[in-house]
DNA sequence: GTCTATAAAGAGATAGAC
DNA sequence: GTCTATCTCTTTATAGAC
C-alpha cells in the first residue's frame, strides 16, 4: 500500500508485460498466421519471452483467444445500448447501428478481425458465435421494423438484407488500415451511401 | 486400350477414390476446421483411408489446397471473358460481373469459401492472393469506367466501392447454403437490389 | 516474473509389404 | 491402391530453479 497509484505498474529490469500488451501481440499473430497456425512459442518470441513466462500471464492459448473475442463482442454489443440505438424511428436507429458497427470495427480492428474469422471449433469459439448471432438477431429485428415503418425497402427478406449489409460492413477488416481519425468517419459515409442509396446513379 | 471408355473408372474391392472426390472431402474439412487445424490423418479418416493411401493421390497437404484454390479462381476469372462482361456499356458489364460472381460463388461454394479464407502464409496462398488481386483490379477499372460513363455514382472512390460491393457478395459464403436451383438467382437479385439501388425507400 | 529443461501428444511425410 | 510401421519435427503445457 506504499505505492502512489496503481495506474502505472512497476517497470524494473525485465520487460514486465501486462496482460493487454501480451494480448495485442498475440492477436496480431493470430490474425497474420491464423489462430491454429500460431504457436505459443511464436507469441512468446514476439514478446522476447519464453513460453513459460507467457503461461504465467495467460493460463492457455485459448484463454488469449477468449479475452480477445470479448474485446470485440463487448464493443459491438455496446452499440445497441447507446442512446442513438434506442431512440427515434427504426430507420434512424438502424443507421446509428450500422455507423456504430463501422466505428467499433475500426476502433478495435484486430479484435473484430479475429472475431470474424472464428468458425466454432471449440467451446470458446462457439460461445463467441452465439453472442454474434444474438447481435445479428437484434439488427434483423430492427430492419424488419424499418420495413414496417416504410423507411427500408420491403422486397428483400430482412434476414438476407441484414446479412448482406453487415457482410459489406464486416468486409472492411479485410482491407482497411488506420491512417488518421477522419478515415473512419469517411468510411462510414461511403458505407451508408452504398448500403442505403446504392451504387447506381438516378 | 482394351477398356470400353475412360468415363467410369474401374471400381473393384476397395473404395478407389478419384482425385476430385478426395479434393471435395479435404475442402469440406478445411472449411469446417480450418486448413491448418485439419490434419492429413483427418482427411484420410474421412475417406476411410490411411494417410499413406492419401499421399498416393496428392503429393502433399498443400497440393490439395493448391488444386482447390485453382477451382475457385478459374471460376471467377472465367466471368471476365464471358460475352456479357466484354460487350455493352460499363454499367451493364459491371452488373454482369457482379451477378456472375454470385453465380460462381454459389456453384463452387466450398472452393470459393476456402479461397476467401486464404491469408498468404505460404507460396501457394500468396499466388492465389495475387490472382484475386488481379481479378479485383479488373472490377475496379470497370467501376471507374461506369463512373465516367455516369451510370455509377462518382462520390465514392472506385476502389472502395468495389471492395464494399464485393465484400457484400463474398460474405454470402458465410451463410448461404444451397437448397435449389432458383436460390442462386434470387440471391443475385437481392444483391443487385441492395448494391445498386440501396436499402432505403424513396 | 522469468528462466531451462522436458514431458506427452500430434503433426506431415516416407518406406516397403501386399 | 492401400496397408502397417516409423521417422522427424513441432506442438501445448508443466516442473522446478532463480
Amino acid at each position: 500500500m506504499s505505492q502512489p497509484a496503481a495506474s502505472v505498474p512497476a517497470r524494473r529490469g525485465r520487460p514486465g508485460y501486462d496482460q493487454h500488451q501480451i494480448l495485442a501481440a498475440a492477436v496480431d499473430l493470430f490474425i497474420t498466421h491464423g489462430y491454429d497456425a500460431t504457436s505459443v512459442a511464436a507469441v512468446a518470441e514476439r514478446l522476447g519471452l519464453t513460453k513459460s513466462a507467457l503461461y504465467h500471464h495467460y493460463e492457455s492459448k485459448e484463454h488469449l483467444l477468449s479475452v480477445a473475442l470479448d474485446e470485440a463482442l463487448g464493443g459491438l454489443e455496446g452499440i445497441l445500448t447507446e442512446p442513438g440505438a434506442t431512440t427515434g424511428g427504426a430507420g434512424e436507429r438502424l443507421e446509428h447501428v450500422v455507423r456504430g458497427a463501422v466505428r467499433v470495427l475500426v476502433d478495435r480492428l484486430p479484435y473484430v478481425t479475429l472475431l470474424l474469422r472464428v468458425r466454432g471449433n471449440s467451446d470458446v469459439e462457439r460461445r463467441a458465435l452465439e453472442r454474434r448471432r444474438a447481435f445479428d438477431h437484434e439488427i434483423t429485428a430492427l430492419v424488419r421494423e424499418a420495413q414496417s415503418e416504410g423507411t427500408v425497402r420491403a422486397d428483400v427478406d430482412p434476414s438476407v438484407a441484414t446479412r448482406l449489409v453487415f457482410g459489406m460492413v464486416n468486409s472492411i477488416v479485410e482491407w482497411y488500415r488506420p491512417t488518421g481519425p477522419e478515415g473512419a468517419a469517411e468510411l462510414a459515409d461511403d458505407v451508408m451511401r452504398i448500403a442505403l442509396d446504392g451504387l447506381r446513379t438516378r
